[in-house]
DNA sequence: TTTTCTTTTTATCATTTTATTAATAACATA
DNA sequence: TATGTTATTAATAAAATGATAAAAAGAAAA
């Protein structure tokens, strides 16, 4: 019928195909200071995500993901960048793919495919006011062989979700999601804060994705809980100090006032 | 404006946003002999992916990965569902979501966002007869700090593509892929088998996938080779026989007919 | 029939890595 | 100055890994 690429693309009828709505959802990860920090108590860092509350339409006053539509002049992932920046000051933020969401009514408005990304930043860098509708929620994580319970809390709120989990083949580790309590988040975005739980659980043992969460600098004990947070396990201090040994470098800074040895800071090393 | 959510998607215009055509990818990789089976000659275990020739533009005549158009009703994961019943006759296949490429202009056609997905198969499982575009490449991988070099080919055609990879940030393993040479493939499809090899080869290490592309009985030595033809690099036989031992069962059955002492056949230890 | 060849399979030992326990160090407070 | 607390390191045991070599079993050649 057409004789050259271009002939076929000049002719190309653009609505001979089915056509939908793609939104981007991301999760924004960082690390906390405990809100409680009193004496020979260890200032306690904690996991948390940046929700926002929904003002509008559908999911009105539930809490969500920041996100928003693919644009149809926009490369896939300026999106994510385009809302990180909308939401914080920073530039450089560590920003993954993670999963795309399509199944036919994840969206009550109309058929929309959402791709996830995870963004991984340090509190310390953003200036402090964040969008009026935004919030930091610290992460708990309960898991076990069937189901993840996932408990978030602001200071104001808490937000609570489960999940059970089945294996799909006996030959991976993957698991199929499904939510099975949830009263307080939009769409199925507990899907996504899981699946972003397992994707840094998994990464957090063979790269240093850690570290852009982590403050310039730091003490090896505020390292160290911030590994067992995410792991959901406690971790025994020499292992944990031969593991990370040449991924940090001493500086002779020390951090004093906890009533006890104080510590030394370090640095990631670059 | 709206007093609840039902009144708010009565009233909902889906017009509202840009939208955009979504297609599907599917790598089907799996484990094919080689032709050559001389005497004294180990009956060499190759790793493959399914091709489709066009027959239409764009791209006429070039090769590319099964896939097609996303339906509207349709959830995203049905999609490759639906292709891979169409290319086989199998239907419990290993299906995994790889990545979502969206680059304005990965489609000359118009915006088109792809999610890709791998599947993992036994060939030995297949009725014999593939759709009539379709083919069986054997991969090699050349890869070195810098550089991605892929060789395919059936027995008639060859297929060569070349990647820089450069690494994205220092707290990861994660490369930015670029094409630097292809001349026989169609979209970005070379990006596509990039990432499923080096998916496989992460998830080789830690998960039992590999069996999905093995035959129900294999030698150690057959199931040594496929790892390292993926991995890339050649293996200890006592190391591998540690890692695999409890993977596998034993059978009483052997492959004799070599030239040398048999080796016990084994299954995969459910 | 015996020897040679090849590849499978197992054994052995050295080395490295990881796990566990315990000891020592340093500071803040009573 | 003694005590509580956490940081840091030392020392040892256990496990995993790496590397080499030896034994086993069949096919083919002498």
């Amino acid at each position: 019928m057409y004789n050259s690429e271009e002939e076929f693309l000049k002719h190309y009828d653009s609505s001979n195909f089915e056509k939908l709505s793609m939104t981007t959802d991301i999760l924004i990860f960082s690390i906390s200071d405990s809100p409680t920090n009193n004496y020979r108590k260890l200032n306690e860092k904690l996991f948390s995500v940046l929700l926002v509350k929904r003002d509008t339409y559908p999911f009105k006053d539930k809490w969500c993901l920041p996100g928003g539509f693919i644009k149809i002049d926009e490369d896939l992932e300026d999106a994510p960048k385009r809302i990180l920046a909308n939401e914080t000051n920073i530039h450089d933020i560590y920003l993954e793919q993670l999963y795309t969401f399509g199944a036919v009514n994840r969206d009550p408005r109309m058929r929309i495919v959402s791709t996830s990304y995870m963004a991984l930043i340090d509190k310390n860098r953003l200036s402090d006011k964040l969008n009026s509708n935004a919030s930091w929620f610290n992460i708990n994580v309960m898991e076990d062989e069937k189901e993840i319970s996932v408990y978030l809390e602001n200071g104001t709120e808490e937000i609570k979700f489960k999940i059970k989990k089945t294996l799909k083949e006996k030959t991976t580790d993957r698991y199929k999601f499904e939510v099975i309590e949830n009263d307080k988040l939009a769409f199925d975005h507990p899907l996504v804060i899981v699946s972003g739980i397992e994707r840094l659980k998994n990464k957090i043992g063979y790269t240093d994705i850690v570290f852009n969460m982590m403050p310039e600098y730091f003490t090896l004990g505020e390292l160290q809980q911030v590994y067992e947070i995410i792991l959901g396990k406690k971790l025994l201090d020499p292992a944990f100090r031969r593991i990370i040994s040449d991924k940090v470098v001493k500086t002779d800074k020390k951090q004093t006032g906890g009533g006890h040895r104080p510590s030394y800071l370090f640095k990631y090393k670059q």
